[in-house]
DNA sequence: TTCTTCTACCTTACAGTGTAAGGGCACCGG
DNA sequence: CCGGTGCCCTTACACTGTAAGGTAGAAGAA
């Protein structure tokens, strides 16, 4: 149960004193509340005050939690990224292939950035000053150096697959329609994916 | 030569008019100036004002061959399609394999990627809703079908190979580290074209 | 010539932005 | 009780995009 905080605008005034619900205040609620907002109307609709007026606080509060809108904007990436990480390690399973763990991780992917088309617009261009970003690597490295491969082997197959996909749902989640597509985002993203796990295999031969 | 104008300003002084050299404004010479300004110190340091400083003119007077900052924002990223365009067409060989053309094309997108960074950000976000977008798949789709792929296997390699690079030049152009990498950035995307090659040959066993 | 219209640039004004600087109330450990 | 610390506040400033409308000069018509 959320405590109830007296509202500081009531603690002015004269009369009785009015009690809010509010929630209180922490960089999760407040990522939490930044990134719905971006999801919703776009990140240019996140201002400190509409993000503030959305919980119930003034603007400069937020202040208090994040050092600036960069560091908010960080801390909405570290938010999605860790969201792929949950979201992979849900159905990761020991002991399948390497094919199969590439599919799950680079679905994943697609995955959330559909969930959070903004924010995950946001994600592609700053991925990597974040420090969850270090971690979310691990597992499909993990997976290319298990099945046979070197270590830049596993980084170039790694970086073919998470390139591809971030330019995909780039491209999936902007309102316009491409030029160039079937139509079939869903038979596009599988194809492609044969293509890529088919050309490692292919270009890497120790793999299996 | 350029044609000499008066300044507006000094058309209102009362002694004698003072001329200025000042290039007279056009769409072209206003976007060479903001993709200048955009690549040089990041997107967000292309405001109205700063831009119309840059060019000895009023913020509003940009307005009279833009309708507004986004209309300009698109004219900036058709300026960098074309760009990508013009560099494919000077490499462009009759007669050259589908595997040349396709490493071509890619290697253009990432030269101009690389030579307006902050320009490209724009470009991954938004390519689909400017009209150069349209043509400039034309040459490689072309260069697939000429191959033996049907329009829908030619779209997609097309798009696993643009999606790729777009990924690709993001990822490169951010200025941080990333956490998987042999920092050999040349290395890592000449090997990743291999392997998306030979992805597309073992996938659509026609081509060739 | 003079009158009108158009083009290209201008001024002013407004609502909205990020955030620096500092204030004050509620709580806590002493 | 008292001083600190945490959390939220107000105020203020420099900046943004852009709506509304003005104006000086060029071009065309009479």
């Amino acid at each position: 149960m959320p405590p109830l905080r007296r509202s500081p605008h009531a603690s002015t005034a004269r009369k009785a004193p009015e009690w809010t619900a509010r929630k209180p205040l922490s960089r999760g609620v407040i990522l939490r509340a930044a990134l719905e907002m971006i999801d919703a109307n776009g990140i240019d609709s996140l201002s400190m005050r509409q993000l503030g007026q959305a919980l119930g606080v003034e603007a400069m509060s937020l202040y208090h939690y994040f050092k600036n809108r960069d560091d908010l904007l960080d801390g909405i990436v570290e938010t999605v990224v860790q969201e792929i990480i949950d979201t992979v390690s849900k159905t990761n399973r020991p002991n399948q292939s390497w094919k199969t763990a590439a599919r799950k991780f680079i679905t994943a992917y697609r995955v959330v950035g559909n969930r959070h088309p903004n924010g995950f617009r946001l994600v592609a261009q700053r991925t990597l000053r974040t420090a969850a970003a270090k971690r979310v690597g691990e597992a499909l490295t993990g997976a290319f150096a298990a099945s046979g491969l070197n270590a830049d082997q596993a980084i170039i197959a790694y970086r073919a697959m998470t390139c591809f996909v971030a330019g995909f749902v780039l491209l999936e989640t902007s309102r316009m329609k491409p030029a160039y597509t079937t139509g079939n985002f869903n038979l596009e993203f599988e194809k492609s994916l044969d293509i890529l796990l088919a050309g490692i295999e292919s270009c890497f031969p120790r793999i299996g």
